[in-house]
DNA sequence: TGACAAACTGCAAACGTTTGCGATATCCAC
DNA sequence: GTGGATATCGCAAACGTTTGCAGTTTGTCA
């Protein structure tokens, strides 16, 4: 493959001039720079990226690791907005993506052997390991969606509103009359979960309502599990007259579970989902949703990281998306009559 | 960051030795190599890629190229599948993976800037500019699924039986008694609609029957589109007795269209559907369905790409998965009374 | 003890770039 | 024509590895 000395050796010029010439810095005569970039053209010549990294110390990829164990959860069209979005951005910032999925090796460590310039977390868990790594290594990193408020260290995060949004729509469901609200959840390890819980409860709290234990599901985050907890939902003896689904995956399967009881919605059981599935206004009735804008969290995420790799700093530390709760016709007033 | 010269430095050996010791590589003392290792540790050392890609001329990274331009193409879960098989057999074999979408630049320059030591394009469409380049240049690429029989030039290729798994599914809703079947298609630049497409005529020239062009539907892919050209299908003085859905797009909206009509399926029309979501054992009532082994078509490309990377050739040049059609209760005899 | 092989070790080149620095050429004003 | 500023250009070092080769040590056996 053609090399920048190849390109010298043809134009009978230095190839510290050949480099000048490529890369559009000063000191190249045009007409100089003009032949090289035809000779380069003719050569087909693309410079090595290696090379350049290991001179330059900048790759120009970012790492993004989606440290989820379980094949449903990458199954949630979350990590194909999430993709997109960081795609997006990178394109258009002269940075490309590296997809590590699930890898049981520490994130500091491609950074630490150049692979990557920065890294991305997506999803991550409170109890994920390899994150303090990345704040003691000072590695340029973002986490998404961050730890709740108060954690034990600080590193750079990327949220929605996934607190105010819960909050919003509980409150919303209350003032339509529901008191009997189920929330399924997914596991506790999540801070999706954790976060959203905190917003629940507290929405409870600040009407002067309790809120009831029974109706909180822990979920893995499945459609299936979500299927049997909205089961078990429906075979107490006072079920709920509300549920909040947290996120595309679990949705379908507590849906599936009304359905397949012959409930109808909103008229014997009001439904919200949080997501970002388009899918919701397909479903009959379309659902009234948390509309979780995902894309534009991955682009926030990846021109965070970019400013943070950059520039060596940020501005905030904390970036959150505004959302939005989305009333369509799965929510109605209750008692219905 | 610790460089090989500052363990040899500590260890007070020549660094060539350090590079031997670290790579397990013949002719190091086993107390000098233990030595090293422990410094190795100490001091944090990770190998710099870039340096080891400069003379190895091997960087370990296989790109994905994502070519779809249209959001709604990114969503459906085929990629979340493929992207799951390519990942789990690349970490295995000590790859990562570069993930490209819809970089509007040639594909080929990927592998010629040395980021990454080949390529699979996925669910790549006829008339795709970039690929002829990737036959042209010699590059190690793979890409899913191929193209059809007979086409101009020839690349390494995985698919799934997409033309006998269509051919069957016709062949089971004709020997249900069904004539008037629907096909709700992609575009005809994707190579899965034409491939499929020539398996439904086929499976119909087989039988001694004539299909008939109105049943038989273009869409571009999305739920918005299969909804409304499903409603055309079932505006028709003759509707069809069934239909089939390309993929996992555009299925619920054909289900949603028929369910907004009242209509029960199988009795009063027949659904197959194309995919490899999970969600169709969900939906009421569950989906006789073509289920595409997608993450195994990942894991097989991934296999194939490094075999022809690390061996510069392969056995076989198109890779066969094999699928199956899985009969649940969407499909029903016809006419039904 | 000596000879020879085998194991070990270090030197230095190479991979393809970028870049600081000094040298040369060009240009303009006086 | 001279001085000085400025633009252009090439040399060579540097980035962090791997690796062929030559040199050195160690081990073995007669």
């Amino acid at each position: 493959m053609a090399t920048i000395k190849e390109i010298a050796k043809k134009a009978g010029i230095s190839y510290s001039s050949v480099s000048r010439a490529l890369n559009n810095q000063t000191g190249v005569r045009p007409e100089i720079r003009k032949k090289v970039l035809e000779i380069a053209q003719e050569l087909n010549y693309h410079p090595h990226s290696s090379a350049k990294a290991l001179v330059q110390n900048r790759i120009g990829v970012l790492g993004v690791v989606i440290p989820r164990t379980s094949e449903f959860a990458f199954q949630n069209p979350y990590y194909s907005h999430m993709l997109l979005g960081l795609s997006s951005v990178a394109n258009d910032m002269g940075y490309h993506l590296m997809l590590v999925i699930n890898q049981q090796q520490s994130y500091a460590s491609l950074y630490h052997s150049h692979l990557v310039d920065g890294i991305i977390v997506l999803a991550n868990r409170i109890d994920d390991h390899y994150i303090p790594e990345l704040v003691r290594d000072n590695v340029p990193a973002v986490v998404v969606p961050g730890y709740p408020d108060g954690w034990e260290f600080d590193i750079p995060s990327v949220n929605s509103e996934n607190y105010q949004d819960v909050y919003r729509a509980i409150t919303y469901l209350i003032n339509l009359g529901h008191r009997d609200i189920a929330f399924i959840l997914g596991g506790m390890n999540s801070n999706y979960s954790l976060v959203r819980l905190e917003a629940y409860k507290a929405a409870f709290r600040d009407k002067g309502l309790e809120y009831k234990d029974k109706y909180i599901k822990e979920s893995d985050f499945s459609k299936t599990d979500a299927f049997r907890l909205m089961g078990d939902l429906l075979n107490l003896p006072d079920p709920p007259s509300a549920v909040i689904s947290i996120n595309d995956a679990t949705t379908p399967g507590v849906l599936h579970q009304i359905n397949s009881r012959g409930l109808r919605i909103p008229k014997d059981i009001s439904v919200v989902a949080i997501g970002c599935s388009d899918l919701v206004d397909l479903t009959d009735p379309p659902l009234t949703t948390i509309k979780v804008p995902v894309t534009q969290v991955g682009r926030a995420a990846a021109r965070f990281l970019i400013e943070l790799i950059e520039k060596g700093e940020c501005r905030e530390r904390h970036v959150v998306i505004p959302s939005a709760l989305v009333v369509r016709e799965s929510t109605g007033v209750w008692p219905n009559r």
